[in-house]
DNA sequence: CTGAATACGGACCGATCCAGTCGGATATAA
DNA sequence: TTATATCCGACTGGATCGGTCCGTATTCAG
């Protein structure tokens, strides 16, 4: 499969949405959640997590609610995506604390390490703006933002 | 996490396995696991599925087992993977059938799309004998196999 | 001061998926 | 004929995920 979670999903959009609304001073989980219908308890609890993470700023209270920490050129995919669903790994092996068990194995680690590494720099490589400004689906013709060279 | 399978990581051992042993006729599912310390029933079915996409030739009765049905060069990791884990997808709506019902939502997903081209991208530039050279951890300098564009 | 709105955070549940097992059927070589 | 294989469906236990509920703390408005 190799997909990301809704969770993770739900956090792009919502910084998205964030970012497309640059003069209000913040918005809440409902709000957000209910541009885009999506359940609002869930989402609350993606946002405090990015506001664990330093992702977004929070404040509590009337007309409170949720805003970008950074520019949202200074937001990478990869740290939203981080941030909610964790380290990212290719391998189902690597849990983190056991370093695979299978006898002398995993040779196949090494190649899909390299693979790991392109994917997340090209997470790395997205901002949300970009997310933002690909709100147009106008033009076919586009400058290349991000260059990914594998070198294996 | 976007993580594979356990399967479809035994997948891509068995057949960087059977690319490290060319002279043997056929190697049955047992060899495979004893030599990597993985559940024989459970390779087996992963390499009845490998069969059944094409990618692996079988034989059964006495000395049976399985060949690689092309050459190792001509396989991609990406067609292991997608043989075992099915279909490729980064976002976590498109389950094929559905189109994301989210109102206007989505439209995170149209650049995650092409997150998920240049992932296929690498993956299907990785073949299964690039996985059985680089056993060898040796040296640091090597030549660029694959070169991915990334553009947004 | 009181109340509404909001962020915070833990516990919980149902559904789904995954790893692995079991049992049996079929094929083939010795 | 028997041992070794592939083949294939069904099942189970555990983990994870999406989602909900409830209680607490914080802040603003009246």
């Amino acid at each position: 499969m190799l997909k990301l979670t809704k969770k993770a999903d739900y956090g792009l959009m919502a910084l998205k949405y964030l970012a497309e609304h640059p003069e209000t001073p913040a918005l809440s989980a409902k709000d957000v959640a209910d541009a885009y219908g999506i359940p609002a308890q869930l989402l609350a609890k993606v946002l405090q997590r990015l506001t664990k993470t330093g992702l977004l700023r929070s404040h509590a209270g009337m007309n409170g609610g949720y805003e970008l920490a950074r520019d949202a050129r200074q937001i990478s995919a990869f740290e939203v995506i981080h941030a909610i669903d964790g380290p990212l790994f290719i391998t189902s092996c690597t849990k983190g604390t056991k370093p695979c068990e299978l006898t002398p194995s995993c040779t196949i680690k090494e190649p899909l390490a390299r693979v790991n590494e392109t994917i997340a720099g090209v997470l790395k490589s997205i901002s949300i703006q970009d997310l933002a400004e690909h709100e147009h689906p106008t033009g076919r013709s586009r400058e290349t933002h991000g260059l990914v060279v594998l070198t294996l």
